[in-house]
DNA sequence: AGTTTTCTTGATATAATATAACGTTAGGTA
DNA sequence: TACCTAACGTTATATTATATCAAGAAAACT
């Protein structure tokens, strides 16, 4: 049973190697829409556009790779087009950052307010997100015992995912 | 570089805003020197000069800083230059690299092999390093109960030191 | 409706960060 | 000596990101 305050939600889980990704995106899409409504944000095309192809996969995209996506769709883009909106898509918690990879990331909860942890498989390149209050509140204890005030957490895990380590292990 | 409970060095604290900072930088030089006679490693001037500049301050500093920094001591230098020394500096755990500053720190502990937890002053700069299982172990169990064996881990933290925040306290 | 204001995007330029590739030099060593 | 290799110099270029100004669209106001 988990405690109350206790938080510690996969938020975007390592998914099965074969599922509807389709369906991944369009949830996204759906709950992004849901949220800019309630919040009063606009939801432009080019905004939607930049998520979708965010979501593409369960890895991480880069800023130049987006770029190249949304002049494929005919759209003429310039850097500044892909950075405004991520900025606008980070900003209200649509997508993360990844610090260690310079790339961007789904957010698989973008109702809430958060920071999260991210483990990042170097294999299949798919990245989970996590919201761990032990992870966050281990940080948070220990900073606070050399009287440190923590802002923000930025928590990056490199390894292998189940799926990947199981492969290798046949392998051998 | 006291020891406060098993297994949690602060491996570089916050400095006192008053210290003898030469005797920092000093003291590092000395480890990394001891550190590659007894590696083997070939601690060139360039090597040291690096260091040295990345230990000028106890904040991070940027690679093109550093070719600045190099470039006034009358050395030509080029990117390049500068990047291989960090290359080496970061192989052999004489310094840090902050992800999300695109930033390196001198390492205040290169005898051990580790990967450590960045504490970032958002106000002076500073970076405390620490090395804290509790926080390593929080990452390392909430990703093994998913199944992620975790090889590398990126903790960094922007907050406030503890002088920053008694510094604003007055303030007000 | 017409005007103003604000938000969004387009377009150009350039800054900041990082690496590839090849040449040169200096020390060690067969 | 001749060879080898690690380190560094040099040039070029790739990658990531931002500044700035102009144009267009949407919302707010009268």
């Amino acid at each position: 049973m988990k405690k109350l305050y206790e938080n510690t939600d996969v938020i975007k889980p390592f998914q099965p190697k074969v599922h509807n990704h389709q369906e991944c995106i369009s949830e996204a899409i759906t709950a992004a829409g849901l949220l800019c409504k309630k919040e009063g944000l606009t939801f432009t095309p080019l905004r939607r556009k930049v998520l979708e192809l965010v979501w593409s996969s369960h890895g991480s995209i880069k800023a130049y790779e987006l770029l190249e996506g949304l002049r494929k769709t005919g759209r003429k883009a310039a850097p500044p087009t892909v950075y405004r909106a991520l900025e606008f898509l980070l900003e209200n918690g649509l997508i993360h950052r990844i610090e260690s990879l310079n790339a961007y990331v789904g957010c698989g909860d973008p109702k809430r307010r958060h920071g999260g942890q991210f483990l990042i498989c170097q294999d299949c390149k798919t990245v989970a997100e996590l919201d761990d209050n032990a992870i966050a509140r281990a940080v948070i204890s220990r900073a606070d015992s050399i009287g440190f005030t923590v802002h923000q957490q930025t928590v990056e895990v490199v390894g292998k995912c189940a799926d990947c380590a199981a492969g290798s292990e046949k392998a051998l």
